[in-house]
DNA sequence: CCGTAATTGCAACATTGTTGCATTTAAGCT
DNA sequence: AGCTTAAATGCAACAATGTTGCAATTACGG
């Protein structure tokens, strides 16, 4: 379903080298969204010394591949996990733990390309975010309200 | 349809300010989206001088109302045009010209929420952008090609 | 293993965004 | 209209984020 991200580098001519092998680790094993200076700061954790402007560098270009998208909601980026062809992205943030998923809904696709056509747009891509909670945020979340209020009576 | 920006200060208990009324008159005239800094430079020009930092501040509040949207494409703000209660907002941008228009599709909504619900998610707003060409930037694209190959045999 | 173009690092800089505090101002009240 | 006051703005100084040009390094082909 994905490509592997290295693949699609040499596919394009691109070289795959250590900094870019990082980075993209680093993208894999995040749950929320980096900034470039979030990127470097965990790389600085490892051990892994890289400049920021090649970590700005290497997410522009990854971004140009679609291999990465930056999140409105958060301003950080994240590493796509669904080879999406038709130039659709869209993701759930929980606004709570930060944890950004990517879904797919064809359907939404279809007819989201329909309503801007249907406006006189010529749509080459698109995506969307979604703000909410995710499920183990909601259940604690409501579990607190339990504690608090036992028996609702106010 | 629109609720007037003003009214929704005045009812949220904010006072309606000069500079407030400033910002909210410069992004109604654009066409794009504006940075903060975009925004400082157009009202100098008017010989209207606003210190960043009130501009940064302004937009953060007109944010919290959904007065303004920041659009990722861009990473300007740009007025929200339509009063949309579901907590949704989707844009078109043209990526030639810049300009960014609000569109509305309650199915479109309706359908988001439910995608996201399916996973276990629970959306409390949501908004998409559309990337392509608006219809005048079609048109004259489309005409450049037809110049560059007037009987398209090559 | 070598040559070379692509990539990275470095230094210096430009832009964007933030904080604390003094000053000003909108709006409610006589 | 003039007070009063909490909210909003301006200012200064700072912090963080991005950008550019060029020299040094490195991946990948032969």
């Amino acid at each position: 379903m994905v490509q592997d991200p290295i693949r699609v580098l040499q596919a394009q001519g691109y070289k795959v080298t250590k900094p870019r092998r990082q980075v993209l680790e680093i993208l894999e094993e995040a749950e929320e969204s980096l900034s470039p200076y979030d990127i470097q700061r965990l790389l600085r954790q490892q051990g892994k010394h890289l400049n920021h402007v090649t970590i700005y560098r290497i997410l522009d270009l990854f971004c140009s591949l679609n291999l990465v998208h930056r999140i409105l909601l958060s301003g950080g980026f994240v590493k796509c996990t669904l080879g999406n062809k038709e130039g659709c992205h869209r993701f759930m943030v929980c606004h709570h733990c930060g944890t950004t998923q990517e879904f797919v809904a064809q359907q939404l696709c279809l007819q989201e390309s329909k309503s801007t056509q249907n406006l006189g747009f010529h749509t080459e891509y698109h995506f969307s975010e979604s703000s909410g909670l995710c499920s183990n945020c909601y259940r604690k979340q409501h579990q607190k309200q339990e504690e608090a209020q036992p028996q609702s009576n106010r």
